[in-house]
DNA sequence: AAGGTGACAGTTT
DNA sequence: TAAACTGCCACCT
């Protein structure tokens, strides 16, 4: 299945993300070619939890830096305590200064 | 087999 | 400026 190799860059990905740093969805997808693919990469953060190597998919958030896939977790709180874990503060299912802890890897993992 | 849903994002009103 | 609509593509019922 073509799709197993994207989710699988999709965690990846995700794992490459920095401690204390965040992403979203829409820049993943677009990492990997799929600029449409915002929901694909959200679909495939479904079947993190089934993955070996863990996966933070608590540092990935949509792009308004939002804690939406919180419900997926065990626990709501447990995904902002990961955050907060990491030093990223979460204010209203939101995280502050998201945009200086924006990750992009298509800046950060380019050239 | 067909229709509806969704851990998103961009555009328009 | 904020809210609402549409586009996208895979998965589920």
């Amino acid at each position: 299945m073509v799709q197993k190799d994207f989710f699988k860059d999709v965690y990846e990905v995700v794992r490459l993300i920095p401690e204390g740093r965040v992403t979203s969805y829409g820049a993943i997808a677009r990492y990997l070619g799929a600029t449409s693919g915002a929901r694909m990469v959200g679909y495939a953060m479904n079947a993190a939890h089934s993955q070996i190597p863990y996966v933070p998919a608590h540092r990935v958030l949509n792009r308004n830096g939002l804690l939406t896939g919180k419900h997926h977790f065990g626990s709501e709180n447990e995904m902002q305590s990961l955050l907060e874990f990491e030093g990223i503060l979460v204010e209203k299912e939101q995280v502050v200064n998201f945009k200086s802890l924006f990750w992009d890897p298509n800046i950060e993992l380019a050239v």
